[in-house]
DNA sequence: TGACTGGTAGTACCGGTTAT
DNA sequence: ATAACCGGTACTACCAGTCA
């Protein structure tokens, strides 16, 4: 790879000064949501007298999904609100206020053991940590265990255009039956490493599933790998004040051998709880 | 004229690289 | 470990060319 300028790390960096200066061209005081052009970053860059990111698309993803938004945005926001960036069509976006934004594992929670069932060549050879965390999601049947009822994997990296939203991408689908023959889908973003779920992911997967499948009853799910074999759940539905969360649980991922009797019956019952839930 | 096909541009996402 | 950026990939939409 090419040698190029280091970077700053500081609030003027390009990706800073692109956000920003959107930002400020359409925001007025008490605006809870607005939206613009992907074109905006091309000329945003061009008033600002900066390169344009080789990425273009990069300068707004890194804001959705990895990085906080600069400080001068998050200022404007009222308590308890966050800004955050959300897809309003091809190639358009849209600034919007929310109770929320990122989903952070309740660290409160206590951690539910289950047997891990992972094939130790899935562990040795996951490509990333995603990878390895759909493996540990399908392997240990967490996706049934959470929900209570059986689901089954339908496909992977689902990725396509929903009308009004743009191009949306789910890392797995789930089809669910429960024990009244209720189907179910399930669309599943898992995150490792340092980026973050986000409310807006959920809300893209609700968008995609009603498009692809809309007979069927959606309920996202996100997976997050919290600490040494922690998987965080979270299920979500979609209220009167938007997308929120419904369920949170904690998987810990042990050794078969190193649990007791009492903590296999109680993963037993655990397991075979979704074919008695009505 | 309409259906089909192939090429291309635009878009969204995510992993990798490099410097701090 | 993190921040900043880039490269690669996959999907969709659009358009032009071909053929029945």
């Amino acid at each position: 790879m090419k040698k190029r300028k280091p970077p700053k790390k500081d609030e003027s960096n390009r990706y800073h000064q692109i956000v920003r200066h959107i930002f400020f061209r359409h925001y007025a005081k008490g605006m809870t949501e607005f939206t613009f052009a992907r074109s905006e970053i091309e000329t945003a860059a061009a008033s600002l007298g900066i390169p344009l990111p080789k990425n273009i698309g990069d300068s707004l993803y890194t804001y959705r999904f990895r990085m906080a938004l600069p400080e001068e945005i998050s200022r404007t926001a009222p308590p308890g609100k966050n800004w955050i960036i959300k897809l309003a069509g091809k190639g358009k976006y849209k600034f919007e206020l929310v109770a929320g934004g990122h989903i952070l594992p309740n660290e409160m929670l206590a951690d539910i053991k289950i047997p891990d069932a992972t094939p130790g060549v899935i562990d040795m050879y996951a490509l990333n940590d995603e990878q390895a965390l759909l493996g540990k999601l399908h392997y240990n049947r967490l996706i049934d265990i959470f929900l209570g009822f059986a689901a089954y994997r339908l496909q992977s990296h689902l990725r396509t255009t929903v009308p009004g939203m743009g191009q949306v991408e789910t890392d797995e689908i789930y089809v669910g039956i429960d024990s009244r023959g209720v189907h179910y889908i399930v669309p599943v973003q898992a995150k490792g490493g340092t980026d973050k779920l986000s409310i807006v992911q959920v809300e893209q997967d609700l968008a995609l599933c009603r498009n692809k499948f809309p007979s069927l009853f959606c309920i996202p799910v996100a997976a997050q790998f919290m600490r040494d074999d922690v998987i965080a759940l979270f299920s979500f539905v979609d209220g009167e004040d938007g997308v929120g969360v419904s369920s949170e649980r904690h998987y810990r991922l042990v050794a078969p051998e190193s649990m007791t009797r009492e903590e296999w019956e109680i993963y037993r019952k655990r397991l075979f709880a979704g074919a008695d839930k009505s």
